[in-house]
DNA sequence: CGCTTTATTGAGAGATATCAATACTTGTGG
DNA sequence: CCACAAGTATTGATATCTCTCAATAAAGCG
């Protein structure tokens, strides 16, 4: 990783004409007090496809936003399954999986080439007292990170394959078009393996669920190039009050399971 | 919920004996730092069965620290639909999910009669710049939150539902041993509701594994109560190396769909 | 003890996985 | 620039697991 030391008032300018600043960590600070940074705090580099932002068990050294392209991250079990968990985009923090126990619990890799913003941890450790905002950004990530983490569960538990790749699919390109790309026209950076385990299906069914998709006119899709032809039938699809119609009975079960305790306490 | 205020010695006294503290989030404090809080900081509260700590939606006014009992984490979606995404056990963190935007994303709710212990999110941000262990507990204990979704949601996608049975046992039993229980002999704070919904199965599916585990002789299980009787046939099932044989050919296919990258790059 | 709630068991339906064949893409060397 | 091979994606037929529906049994509570 080629690291390239920056002045105060370079920083400033790096960041506060950054396209993934309303994103960063940084966000809540004041252009002032970024300028006031020691110079080498923020890192810029570069990473090819394929290339390893950091491994399972590497040591909590950095945490980072990344500003362009995309990044999974895996999980990596002894005997070489792997489990994507995230797929992050620009704007997205990285890194902070290794905040439990300062070693990192996932794998974290370029799927095209990108390019992050680094903070080295231990400038961090010695800054973050000072500027408390900054310290605020980590929570907050962090917490929106958990958050995710359990509606992606819901999903997996919840969803069918169309489903979950209806949900995919717009949830994508909302994330997209919030850093400002076109939300309608967009390359997918994930081939369908990666796809298909974070979404929980085999690749052939993700496959049958895509030509589903085409079939109903919602998508246009070659290789990894998606063109949304019409949203409407695919949030007909992911339509909560259609979820619920098929949930219906499983609704009501619960409902009766449950309903003695909440009547005590509520 | 009725708070109850205390001198710092009392405090001291308290935390000191407290069971949950090896895991609590002040773990990393000094007993002459935990003296020094100001009076009226951590408040214990009681919680009757079914009583809610917080819903989704609440400002997040305190985190909490499950002192003993059992507390569920549950996602609740417009129509009604529940996910349980959690089950919490004494010395465990609760509240973080709020972290995110101040606002609490799950619904916490008392298994059995519990007793959690609540420090004040305004009295913490008062005092975190000064206790910084106190911070690393948060972000620690955010991150192993995470990294728990993670692994949960590995399960979700790998398991059977026996498999996942298994797991959830083992994992439960360890960390009831951690705080102090016999890890042999317990009961189950959920009912089978719960249950099914974390682990993403039915209840009766649930049912049935429960019962396969029961003819193999690992367990004895009557309603919630659990006995092990021997742990070697539910390794067994959990068996990484075993896992492997049943997904060998996923693993392969997996290897042959990113070798080239995993070359060019390593 | 009887009623309500919760848990188990059985039979059949449904969704996704698996296995197998084919088609498409991409990069390389002639 | 084409041809070929390796890698990636789609499609089809069948197997498997879990869900659904239905009935029964056990537990909790007044």
């Amino acid at each position: 990783m080629n690291r390239i030391p920056r002045s105060p008032s370079k920083q400033l300018e790096t960041c506060t004409h950054c396209a993934a600043r309303s994103k960063c960590l940084i966000v809540k600070l004041t252009q002032e007090n970024i300028g006031k940074f020691p110079a080498p705090f923020f890192h810029s580099t570069k990473l090819q496809e394929g290339q390893y932002l950091f491994r399972t068990g590497d040591p909590l050294s950095h945490i980072y936003t990344l500003k362009l392209g995309a990044i999974k991250s895996e999980m990596v079990f002894q005997d070489g399954i792997r489990q994507v968990t995230h797929f992050s985009l620009p704007g997205e923090p990285i890194g902070l999986d290794g905040m439990a126990n300062g070693h990192h619990q996932v794998d974290a890799i370029s799927l095209v080439d990108s390019q992050v913003c680094s903070i080295s941890f231990d400038s961090l450790k010695k800054v973050e007292l000072e500027f408390p905002a900054l310290l605020d950004g980590i929570k907050n990530s962090l917490g929106a990170l958990l958050n995710a983490s359990n509606i992606h569960i819901f999903n997996l538990i919840n969803l069918t394959a169309l489903e979950k790749l209806a949900d995919f699919l717009i949830d994508y390109s909302n994330r997209l078009s919030s850093v400002g790309f076109d939300r309608d026209n967009f390359i997918l950076p994930m081939n369908r393996v990666d796809l298909a385990s974070y979404l929980g299906i085999k690749i052939e069914t993700l496959s049958r669920s895509i030509t589903q998709l085409e079939k109903i006119n919602a998508i246009v899709i070659q290789n990894r190039r998606i063109k949304f032809l019409s949203r409407k039938p695919i949030f007909e699809i992911i339509d909560p009050n259609i979820l619920r119609e098929k949930h219906a009975l499983k609704k009501s079960e619960t409902t009766i399971y449950t309903s003695a305790l909440e009547k005590r306490n509520q």
